[in-house]
DNA sequence: TTGTAGGCGTTATCAG
DNA sequence: CTGATAACGCCTACAA
């Protein structure tokens, strides 16, 4: 294994000047960094992950939450993750939860110092023991579409993304829109769905009376989504534009919809959110997350907390964008 | 923190006999045993899994490289692996990778000792360098879904079940059968197509003569597969079977042919491969790959490479299955 | 701006 | 069986 002091002895250095020219310490001269550098290259020489963590000094890496049912985008965050991490030298410690167990105890065995030296949770809302324990442990951390006070954060208006989308139906025409909404917390099915604030609020500023029997939530997939679909399509008075929490479950509602032999959009309208590939292809029209860039940010913040431990958390809010494409027209004669 | 010595001096010995206990060594008296476990017990001591893994000893850590387009299925294969360490103290990096440059660049930082303990390759075949990188520094490594004799690896054999889905598609009556294939490495995009050999395999074996109109290799992606559909569908003499490579380019055939007034399939038939949950939702016969398996499995073989690293390198071949469904019936008449 | 030395927590080695 | 001590690779003072 090529050590810090082959380094050194290769471009006749001291073992503390190769540290500062990996640290990037800025007391090196230009010329004694180019050596450093170019030994460092010619040796491919990695510094140590493990000693560097030594004696209590940083690990080097963060680690990263993600629930199961984030599969869909998952490595879309990745990418941003990676994205922001491309020049630091941080690499991720990636967990994936299954079940609310799986979750309890990954919430437990991260935040333990030593591990890593951040924890970014993303799509799961924290735990008040989670976020005890992080504040106990100093571990700086960040939420990826959750909110808390007490922590750093990255989000997206879900009250105003649903809003807009109803809007936008209610401005083709539509007056009896239903929701087939999915729960915000994928470890928790309770509670108001993620879109079902600004379904209300949307419906309210239209004049336009809610009716329970219109408002689904189930599991972010598509054969629930059809079977919601169903429902809806079987009431005495069905829907003209249905408003979808997930694009899988929309995915599931527009196939469904279809095989019953209603048209999309000339029957039926239908909204997803949070746009894939795949839903881009089938021509839906959904709100876009600007995922990427959400988990990019995210990463920035967590090493500005990591830089800077005392600073005042903050939650940056991201704008979503309404992907208009051929699912949703005016409602039927 | 409570280190090794404190423990050693609150018990009245070395630290070298508290090491011993804690690696449950047998060269230790009883009763000198119990008064370090009480010791340890006592203030609440935890070995640092750090200072562990210093000094060229284990990291515990393994690191997992996994193209992007492995995005429906990346969190199946992360699952897989998390089944595999649930209990041990293993954990994952992670690490994805976008483009050529962004493969080189993982296959270089992975592969130094000090960063992880093994390697695991997801459905990426290695570059000659990368191998000789590995055995140079002797890190275990396993292959998922790939196949090199000098290293251990999990796959499965895409010619036979490419070959099944053919013969299928023949058993039903089929004698126009044409392949809308992928490449088998997502980073090169030349040579034969993941399925071509069995397909061609099939074709022989039915003495049905292969045209070359019928084989078309796009990106795994819904709207290439589409495109490819609509060149096959503009034949003179159309396909009325279409074995497709991968779901995603199978549910833009899907829904392309449908659109354009193709009845799947009455009209004509289509196989995916690498079953997803949009796929399984739209009824798509496809072939299954166990995933979930496969991925405990590599990381299985990894900690056995880990364990006995002269052992042998094997690859572990897992079945296939064909998944009826309803997009494939006998050829229009 | 650079080199040197001390220390981080553990395991392995060797002498008792 | 047990204790002392030398690594392990890096960072950070501190001295030059």
């Amino acid at each position: 294994m090529v050590t810090i002091s082959d380094v050194a002895r290769a471009a006749g250095v001291g073992i503390g000047t190769v540290s500062r020219v990996i640290n990037r310490s800025p007391l090196v001269s230009q010329a004694t960094r180019q050596r450093v550098q170019q030994a460092i290259e010619r040796l491919g020489y990695q510094p140590s992950p493990i000693a560097r963590a030594f004696g209590g000094r940083r690990t080097h890496k963060l680690e990263v939450l993600v629930p199961r049912f984030a599969a869909p985008f998952c490595l879309e965050l990745l990418r941003g993750i990676e994205d922001a991490l491309i020049d630091t030298d941080y690499a991720v410690l990636l967990r994936s939860m299954d079940s609310v167990s799986d979750r309890d105890r990954a919430f437990e065995t991260c935040c333990h110092r030593g591990r890593a030296d951040g924890v970014l949770l993303a799509w799961t809302p924290p735990t008040e023991v989670f976020v005890q324990r992080l504040q106990a442990e100093e571990l700086p951390s960040v939420l990826l579409n959750a909110v808390d006070r007490r922590m750093w954060g990255v989000a997206v208006d879900h009250d105003a993304a649903a809003r807009r989308a109803v809007e936008y139906c209610v401005g083709l025409g539509h007056r009896r829109l239903a929701v087939i909404d999915r729960f915000a917390d994928p470890f928790a099915a309770a509670g108001p769905g993620l879109c079902q604030r600004g379904y209300s609020e949307a419906l309210a500023a239209a004049s336009i009376q809610e009716r329970p029997e219109y408002e689904l939530t189930t599991e972010p997939d598509p054969a629930p989504g059809a079977a919601a679909v169903d429902a809806l399509l079987d009431l005495r008075e069905p829907p003209t534009a249905i408003v979808v929490g997930s694009d899988l479950q929309a995915i599931g509602a527009l196939h469904r919809a279809r095989m019953r032999d209603r048209r999309v959009p000339e029957d039926v309208s239908i909204v997803g959110y949070n746009e894939n590939s795949i839903s881009a292809f089938l021509g839906l029209t959904t709100v876009r997350l600007p995922l990427r860039e959400m988990a990019s940010r995210a990463t920035e913040l967590l090493l500005v907390a990591l830089a800077e431990p005392s600073a005042r958390p903050e939650t940056v809010v991201f704008p979503t964008e309404l992907v208009v494409r051929a699912t949703c027209g005016p409602p039927p004669r």
